[in-house]
DNA sequence: TTTATTCATCGTAATATTACAATTAACAAA
DNA sequence: TTTGTTAATTGTAATATTACGATGAATAAA
């Protein structure tokens, strides 16, 4: 199918799922990172620096917009890009919290 | 084309992108959470708690069992998941590191 | 007005993912 | 040996994702 059944998990679920995303292709951690080196806000050398197409590099970026951690502000010609740092502070929050409720156990 | 270039990108980059595909789905995000919560690893149950066909959750803990995230023993008839500590805590430094290179500055 | 630059969008092709029914495999128990 | 139980695997259909060329929109500069 293809096709998520998102009406049978919690909202919280899915948002993790949906914020996971955002690092699930290897372009778009690239895209994070770049955009946290480069203090300043990169804007189009994503195409340079990435061995994308142009137009498969704003098909991330419209992913990462649409989950909400990054956002652009467009200064024409150009779009300046950069983190938003509610998002990213949520998705530090969501994922710390997963990760501390595990604690190891001797199993199996 | 739906094939990722890998090998444009750092091995890190890669593993950071396998990795967050363990919680891009909320299936597996509900799988790895009952994993944790019921101390004990759960088997089948996992099928009766998600409304999931089996063959769909099976799909999923295959996905989880290649990243390497969860471990399965073989109790026959039954089979025992549980949570890979090694590299729940590999996804637990990656992603702290990644989520802490990130300081908010103002921008654009 | 024309031209150049930057980036989004559209169209398209190919592969990946999600989901499920049906089957198979592996074993325990009768 | 036969039966029942559990879970993996296979086959299949439908949707999603990835990638790119081409086009279009918006604006600055000539």
């Amino acid at each position: 199918m293809g096709l998520t059944k998102t009406e049978i998990f919690t909202q919280e679920q899915n948002r993790i799922a949906d914020l996971a995303k955002a690092f699930a292709h290897p372009a778009r951690v690239a895209i994070l990172q770049l955009l946290i080196s480069r203090k300043a806000c990169v804007c189009g050398d994503l195409v340079d620096e990435l061995e994308l197409a142009q137009a498969t590099v704003s098909q991330h970026l419209k992913e990462l917009k649409r989950i909400g951690i990054i956002q652009g502000e467009i200064n024409p010609p150009r779009v300046c890009y950069c983190i938003n740092p509610p998002v990213w502070e949520e998705a530090q929050r969501a994922f710390g919290a997963l990760f501390d409720t595990f604690v190891p156990v001797t199993c199996c």
